[in-house]
DNA sequence: TATGGCTTGGACAACGTTGTCACAATAGCG
DNA sequence: CGCTATTGTGACAACGTTGTCCAAGCCATA
């Protein structure tokens, strides 16, 4: 900048002036500045800009689970269009559902002095941001509680929409029900199963623990675990994946087997209504998941100082695919 | 820091020394600076830290088209991983096609003073970012070339793919081949097209421009092309459809009319295995483009100065899908 | 004992920018 | 004509950190 001001015969901040267009200058100093900055190939240091100016670097963090996961790219997709809007750039890390990791690239980027935080939480001790939240920086986390830290969040009626899917099996005469999950350990999980424990014990159906899987990761383990139980001596006669990528295995499974049982899964997909297989899927919006999680934060960052608040998001049961034949 | 070197009663210094985990400082010291830190809340700056000294910001940038779209949403995963190797953060941002907006970004991503760019160009001039690369920032493109720069480059192999699938498609007879691309503008598109006309000249074929759609943005008007063109007096026998967004539409169309029409997509998904329709698909690793090209972007910050290098990666025809009934 | 090297701590400036303040030049007023 | 506003410009310090340099203390060696 010093160059600028020299070749423009200005003063240093004359240059600071014109390059952030602040009025009070006259229109030829302007130009000669202009001029300068594109001879020099000039280019503000926003790091230093934001250092001496303090408050914001028009930059947010958002913290998830794993980035080529779908439903974590729309929350991205989305989380970024909204920060575009308000000017401000993107740092994405993921934590891949690792407590630690995640610890360190919140710190990091708390570090880098982000002017708000959007997290899928993957630990449940948040308490290590407590600090953070009191000098200021505003969070808000998504799809998934923070532990042992008071703060925004923006969550889907997991429970909710699982109990209505389940009911209708039941309702449909479906006895017993193959569940099938991705771990334990995740708290959309637990609530998904809660929400079919709620819808079978008001109709006197047993909870059945052979027919529950734990630590299905992949569609191919999906695929396994369906083999199993049909192979089983009293079969289930419905399926419930607690997620989509479960469905994908589960789908592949019973079509291969031309197996008539019924399918529920949690989350909907692109091609679903490709499915050669009938389903029904718990849906929702995670677009606006991310953009309630998003505006509530720009909201916090353009000063709001309300108490923490809580926004559940509803979910939808679709009836999709082509009937079998 | 003022603040932690008074209250551990050492000089300023001793506390960057230990934050920075530098020798030559007491144990007894150390101690005292880390109780000092956590108990006002310390947190280094990193703005400060990388203004002050001068090179890196252990950040890079992304520019890619639209981050929910799996395509790039697996790219970015995989430069968040590879970044992560080298403790690097990544910032994200879509162009959404928009030279305007690709131009305006990157920009921004060089005056966050990133310590290299990846970006997969939407316009098809860059020769605004000449001074940049003047200045000592290392960018790599992916996908498609930079226009008016020589620069790192890594493609895919669009038109050789185009040429074998296509051909495959002309040997087994068929001589009325429906195309449907996104776009003529984009890069891939025209060279994917540019490799049908290859595998049909040779064979003799014509090339019949009423058979070929432009403006295929979604898969619904992908499935309106295809219905159009299969009530023309000669409908054609295949389809050669060139992104997935497309294939999905033409899939949905096909298979809701029954229709036996061959299909060729460029693009493999996920779900194309659960395709009710049969279709071959033109391959590639989309992780494999992204990690060479953040390789190479590393190993140019790691301070890599030989001659700009441009890779085309291999593309390979699968055939997928459940055959019709 | 003198000399030199090594370890440890501290003073200071600098990174590139902008906020504060002061001053100069011009215009408007009585 | 002198006075105050108004506008345009610049000197300087400061943001939070770290590199450079120096000094003090200690030990080992000559």
């Amino acid at each position: 900048m010093t160059d600028v001001a020299a070749r423009a015969k200005v003063s240093l901040k004359t240059v600071s002036r014109v390059v952030n267009n602040a009025p009070h200058v006259q229109p030829e100093l302007v130009e000669r500045v202009l001029a300068a900055v594109a001879e020099l190939g000039f280019r503000r240091n926003l790091l230093a800009s934001s250092l001496r100016s303090g408050q914001t670097t028009a930059t947010i963090g958002l913290l998830i689970e794993e980035i080529a996961n779908p439903f974590y790219a729309t929350i991205a997709g989305t989380a970024a269009e909204i920060a575009r809007q308000h000017d401000t750039m993107l740092i994405i890390a993921s934590s891949e559902e690792d407590p630690g990791r995640e610890r360190q690239l919140l710190r990091d980027m708390c570090a880098r002095r982000v002017d708000g935080l959007l997290v899928v939480p993957a630990g449940d001790d948040h308490s290590f941001l407590r600090a953070e939240v009191e000098l200021g920086t505003p969070m808000v986390f998504l799809d998934r509680p923070a532990g042992g830290l008071l703060a925004d969040t923006v969550l889907l009626d997991n429970r909710g929409g699982a109990l209505a899917g389940v009911r209708r099996l039941v309702e449909a005469g479906h006895r017993r029900i193959g569940i099938l999950l991705d771990s334990i350990g995740v708290y959309t999980m637990r609530e998904r199963l809660d929400g079919a424990q709620d819808a079978l014990a008001p109709a006197g159906v047993p909870y059945d623990t052979r027919l529950v899987r734990d630590g299905v990761r992949d569609p191919a383990a999906a695929a396994r675990a369906v083999a199993e139980m049909l192979e089983r001596p009293d079969p289930p006669t419905a399926f419930f994946s607690l997620n989509n990528r479960i469905t994908l295995g589960v789908i592949e499974e019973l079509h291969r087997r031309g197996s008539d049982a019924a399918l529920l899964g949690f989350d909907d997909f692109d091609m679903a209504r490709l499915s050669p297989y009938p389903l029904t899927v718990i849906a929702y919006d995670t677009r606006e998941l991310a953009r309630a999680a998003a505006e509530l934060l720009f909201r916090r960052i353009g000063g709001d100082r309300s108490w923490p608040r809580t926004i559940v998001l509803p979910t939808e049961l679709v009836t999709r695919g082509v009937p079998p034949r």
